[in-house]
DNA sequence: TTAACAAGATACCGATTGGTATCTAAATGA
DNA sequence: TCATTTAGATACCAATCGGTATCTTGTTAA
């Protein structure tokens, strides 16, 4: 009965790279107690349920990427750059993740859509949050005069997050990242055509 | 003890069903039983372990998916045609799927990139024949005058299957076809571009 | 200094897991 | 027709699952 928040921390933490690595359902109770060396009158101390670890360790994970996200994203001035660190972002999921195993938005969508109506509405919740930042960088862009305003915003927001999503489940599969380079590349030449 | 063969196609196609939906470590035995209505000495008389069915059931998906596939591209007759027929392939996912669930390749490779080498390895060969498979349409393309010649294949080949994954993704998240009907119409718009 | 509280460890619960051994009966070959 | 084979049902197994009740102990407030 130490620090309870570094508890928490811990648990949301390696629970979250259990989930997001073996996946929520495959991942027992007990490897998250062998991978925190914590027991489970800690786990059912903070969360009552498994359901309800999966949950906020998934909002957990979420915004660990998000911020990372953000902040690549923050470090450049223009539109098209901003895009670019976003794609570059994704590339460096194959390199050195921010967390492992892969895009979680990806992940526990493939994992949720059909059977697990609690994960699966987060999920949603995620990915529209990928897409409205998306579409923001886009909107911003064209109001500075930096890209072509007649662009349709989400037709390039779609594009750019299933194929950079695509691209990471083949990159991860073949375990190197010639897949998600090759779409990156081939985003910022998109990019690049609606460029001013 | 009435039609062995019979039966093991039962089992493949039901637990083939349910790996797709479910997830393949998630589905349990006594789930396949129950919507079999067989039994327990039947799986394991046919296969022998739940990681042979997991396995067996996978390739059989595959070869349900890439039937279906092939033979709407056999109907088209010019590379672009063909194309085009692919798109529409995945797009009909969302709308009657061939089988449930989502595809059998982006499915597996999530749940099976870090964790099950045995599955990982099937998903591997299976994404390489999708590969093939449009490369393939490209190079013939090419050799009949469809197509300019100067395009790189792999390149297109990697950007045709990452959009669909990634799409597919989003589409069966939001339960609707809106994201798969813009990336169609995207790559449509790519294969358009280097049409003869 | 001590009483109250709460973090977290321990011990247990019934249900379910994948797997096996045994049994039954339908098909097959002589 | 009868013996052999084998598909598949039944009954069981130890291990593990998520969850709960209880107990211990560090922390806080009076």
């Amino acid at each position: 009965m130490r620090q309870p928040e570094i508890t928490k921390e811990l648990l949301l933490q390696k629970a979250g790279q259990l989930f997001n690595t073996k996946g929520y359902k495959a991942t027992s109770i007990s490897e998250i107690t062998d991978a925190t060396g914590l027991t489970k009158g800690a786990i059912y101390k903070h969360f009552g349920s498994k359901k309800k670890l999966e949950e906020e360790a998934l909002m957990h994970l979420a915004d660990t990427m998000f911020n990372h996200m953000r902040q690549a994203i923050r470090e450049q001035r223009t539109a098209g750059d901003k895009l670019r660190a976003l794609f570059t972002y994704f590339e460096m999921y194959m390199v050195k993740p921010p967390v492992k195993g892969g895009c979680p938005i990806l992940n526990v969508a493939i994992e949720a859509d059909d059977a697990h109506p609690g994960l699966r509405k987060k999920a949603l919740g995620m990915l529209q949050l990928l897409k409205q930042a998306v579409e923001t960088l886009l909107e911003n862009g064209i109001r500075h005069g930096q890209l072509q305003p007649a662009i349709d915003k989400t037709y390039y927001t779609t594009i750019i997050i299933a194929s950079l999503e695509g691209a990471i489940m083949m990159s991860k599969l073949n375990r190197n990242d010639s897949d998600i380079k090759m779409i990156t590349k081939h985003l910022s030449g998109l990019v690049q055509a609606i460029e001013l």
